[in-house]
DNA sequence: AAAAACTTTTTAAAATTTTAAAAAAGAATT
DNA sequence: AATTCTTTTTTAAAATTTTAAAAAGTTTTT
């Protein structure tokens, strides 16, 4: 069964996540992120050294005394393939250790709901064979994506669910990797909270704002998925008497007002009725398209996007009541326009929340944008290092996962 | 600066809460709770056995192989103070090392608006003086109270708040004991993760109905208390248009419609309209009576419960939503009336969460009941017990705790 | 009743990890 | 330029903790 990488990365996981993370790190941050002595963090640096698995990266500066020696992962020693799909269409990315996208992001198009796990394979498949990169030197694949998914199991509920099988191991059968799946806003957290603005918040609430709105979070400086994964259905929260059908079957969730589901279902009907924009110009309506005008200034495009922006705020005054995070990050495609976004929700706040919480909470724009699901997506791999990693290979046993090489 | 009972007890913190929160374990057990090997365990018990802090409790049985040794703390070892303050009184009980109230539970009504922290030093005083406890044995106090508390500063925002002073320390200084403070609520939660219907669950979402509607979270096996301990409050969540001014100062919380602030305020409307109900009988209504009339049957007073726990409902839909919790559990005073709020609550569920995350959470009644908050403060101590503990002497070092002794 | 099977406890050796002190390297000060 | 101070790295000893094997105690089977 044995291929010796994943043994070193796992009995070094704790070391080989700090720079992942982090980049470029002295031996004393890396013993203060670890928790284990000098000598001992040392030890295990030169010994990942001589293994080719990290190297050093010359002197960092000193105020007064020796200078310590910096240390990153080798970035061309392992990758990891990211799979990130949403409701129409999935990109995937070759990631090396230093968190590098590797060549181009490839894109592919579809309507999710009749994406199969076949499809799926046959994608990812090809982009592997075609990519530059040897498939001994992949350690594993993070498959992020909408829907109700149990990271534990496997298993996307909503889509791809395959009844007598779990997608994980169907797709780890075919690729003959370790595959981790989670959830895309929950990626889209993880990212945040490694490489992006909430990377030093305990408590951090990410929202992803897309076609629907929804919700990772880091509470306790852990990323939270709920006891079944299924935590963060903040677009279905429901909070409006206003009749109004949402895909889920219910009514007036908050989807149904604050998301670009209902921002394109008011565009529609406003340009019925004659307003005037630039958006009345293009035959099939999306948010990509509304965000676009947004950004060359439609007036109309900001005053759709501010008044769902105000019902997200509705929504996140619940939040900050139950949570009391220390920020709210706006991320997904839709902070692209974050500063759209910002005064709506802040007015809302004013509006429904206790002062004294508010003032606790800090609301930013992401600077990640459209990669923070691809790079949670790689996150997600190294962050199953350790434990989870090792349990995996274990129920391989039977089915040795990269025999192949 | 040393009270050795201390060194003992911090150094061997895991052995000690396994054993406070489980009453009787093996050495295998114990291995298990703490991570430890079994040698290893064997000689921290061994010890703590030699010291007093410990004894064997006989042999427990086995299914075909030796006899595992159990051991638990000795009782009267040490003592810890509890004390839990609502809004209009506080209730003291001095608890053993095997989680037994000592003695009486002493009681004291006020308003607690009006209660100085002088006036509660030398209530706490008087009792400890009191007891038959010597105070050398009392290890530490855990207070917990409604409002907005920060646990690590020892601040209650909203009442007793000193400016200049933390309330922890102030009390500390004329108890010379350790002092905890914490969030009513967060209490109740800890004690029934310990030893009440949440123990072996993951993720719960404790209710504490009394007055307001509290909610205390276990999160990855973990209390969560937010960034500045002011998570939780579920009481004020903006989500009804209703006009109705809350306590907080703002309009439509939670709480104008679903807890006893609301309920009291729709039987005393009916009554002045003629409501024939045994509540009519009152001069003055509070959420005591109106639970005792409920419990001998009095319909009016059943329907009103009823109405409020919808609205419950409605506030638990957004919770699971966002949370996934395994289970939710009704505690805190107006649970001794759960199976009346369970029916209704379910109801609103049916009707405003997707199935399939009602399917995966439980609704369960506390049976630890107005016990939950005194459990929960003495929990508090022996929870922080280890670096929490040892943090707090080494702030004490200039101005040493239980010198007195 | 003796043997076998099983579980816990004890013992001893091995390993891991930390502590403390010394050495090395660089910056600041005289 | 030499000295002093600071910080990092190395070394060696001490401690903690685990692993593996043996011993002890109970139950089940023969």
């Amino acid at each position: 069964m044995g291929n010796p990488k994943y043994h070193v990365l796992i009995a070094n996981s704790d070391t080989i996540k700090s720079l992942y993370y982090n980049k470029v790190l002295t031996s004393g941050e890396v013993s203060s992120y670890t928790g284990k002595s000098i000598p001992h963090v040392i030890k295990v640096l030169t010994e990942l050294k001589n293994k080719g698995y990290i190297e050093e990266r010359g002197l960092a500066t000193s105020t007064g005394g020796r200078k310590p020696i910096t240390y990153s992962l080798v970035a061309k020693s392992h990758y990891i393939v990211s799979v990130a799909i949403d409701r129409h269409s999935a990109s995937l990315v070759m990631v090396d250790m230093n968190n590098n996208f590797i060549g181009e992001v490839e894109q592919h198009e579809f309507d999710l709901h009749h994406l199969s796990a076949d499809n799926l394979v046959d994608i990812i498949s090809a982009f592997i064979g075609n990519s530059s990169v040897a498939k001994s030197k992949i350690i594993g694949l993070g498959l992020t994506m909408p829907g109700f998914v149990d990271t534990v199991k496997g298993i996307n509920y909503t889509y791809m669910n395959l009844r007598d099988d779990s997608l994980v191991d169907f797709i780890q059968r075919h690729l003959h990797l370790p595959v981790f799946i989670d959830n895309d806003s929950t990626a889209i957290a993880l990212a945040e909270q490694k490489f992006g603005v909430a990377a030093n918040s305990k408590n951090a609430m990410v929202l992803n704002l897309g076609w629907g709105i929804g919700l990772g979070m880091i509470l306790n400086d852990q990323i939270f998925r709920g006891d079944n994964g299924l935590a963060g259905e903040f677009s279905h929260i429901p909070l409006f008497k206003n009749g109004k059908l949402c895909d889920c079957g219910k009514h007036g969730c908050l989807e149904t007002e604050a998301s670009f589901v209902a921002i394109v279902a008011n565009a529609k009907e406003a340009i019925g009725n004659g307003e005037t924009t630039s958006l009345a110009n293009y035959p099939e309506l999306n948010a990509d398209r509304i965000i676009e005008e947004a950004i060359k200034g439609d007036r109309f495009a900001v005053k759709l996007i501010s008044e769902a922006a105000y019902h997200v705020g509705e929504g996140l005054a619940i939040l900050i009541h139950l949570m009391n995070p220390r920020i709210i990050l706006l991320s997904g495609k839709g902070s692209v326009v974050g500063k759209i976004w910002l005064a709506p929700i802040q007015q809302a706040l004013n509006e429904h929340c206790i002062p004294m919480l508010t003032s606790f909470t800090e609301i930013a724009i992401s600077d990640l944008n459209n990669r923070a699901q691809l790079i949670g997506g790689a996150a997600l791999v190294i962050e199953s290092l350790g434990k989870t990693f090792q349990d995996k290979l274990d129920t391989l046993k039977a089915e040795p996962v990269n025999q192949i090489h």
